[in-house]
DNA sequence: ACGATGATGAAC
DNA sequence: TTCATCATCGTA
């Protein structure tokens, strides 16, 4: 009864869907290949105006899928080197997105996209069974009490919204 | 503490 | 066309 996540999922505020991913299963489909791990930390950015993400300084070429609708994955290339993973939220033209910082036995955005072999083709497709790359609420139940909440990591330019405690991880 | 390494966006 | 910046990681 693994459950795939479909827009409806994601097409909701970004912190409640942040919280709600700590538990549920990355998969990643590549032939006859298959990878999935449970998702132990995420990051939101959420809005234009939030300094932190991408979508601060207005459509681009490379932020437009943060603009579009939810379930669609954004994925970008950081430090020339590291492919970073994420999940766009909310109503279509509203921008916003979630980063999956990690997933179980894995830490850190650039090792989950090199562990599931995530690169630039995920960019602008849907989460589904279809394209490859999809989440799975496979009935894993996580306690409120083992979720803790932090400042996000590597934003320190971001000004006040620096101090957003918008990255959630399970203990 | 720092260098790797290249896409991105803004300035010129 | 050029340049600073960067949602990181591995080595030290």
């Amino acid at each position: 009864m693994n459950r795939v996540l479909l827009r409806q999922f994601f097409d909701r505020p970004t912190l409640d869907v942040a919280k709600e991913l700590l538990g549920k299963f990355l998969v990643g489909k590549e032939g006859s290949k298959t990878i999935a791990a449970m998702i132990t930390e995420v990051e939101a950015y959420v809005g234009h105006k939030d300094r932190a993400s991408h979508a601060s300084r207005g459509r681009t070429p490379r932020t437009e899928v943060m603009f579009g609708k939810a379930g669609y994955w954004y994925v970008y290339l950081i430090y020339g080197m590291h492919y970073c993973l994420n999940i766009v939220t909310e109503r279509d033209g509203y921008p916003a997105a979630i980063l999956i910082r990690g997933v179980e036995g894995i830490s850190g955005p650039g090792r989950v996209t090199k562990y599931i072999g995530i690169d630039k083709r995920y960019n602008a497709v849907p989460a589904s069974r279809t394209s490859g790359l999809w989440i799975e609420d496979r009935g894993v139940v996580i306690k409120p009490q083992s979720i803790r909440r932090s400042k996000r990591i590597g934003v320190e330019y971001a000004g006040s919204w620096k101090d957003k405690k918008w990255r959630f991880w399970i203990i």
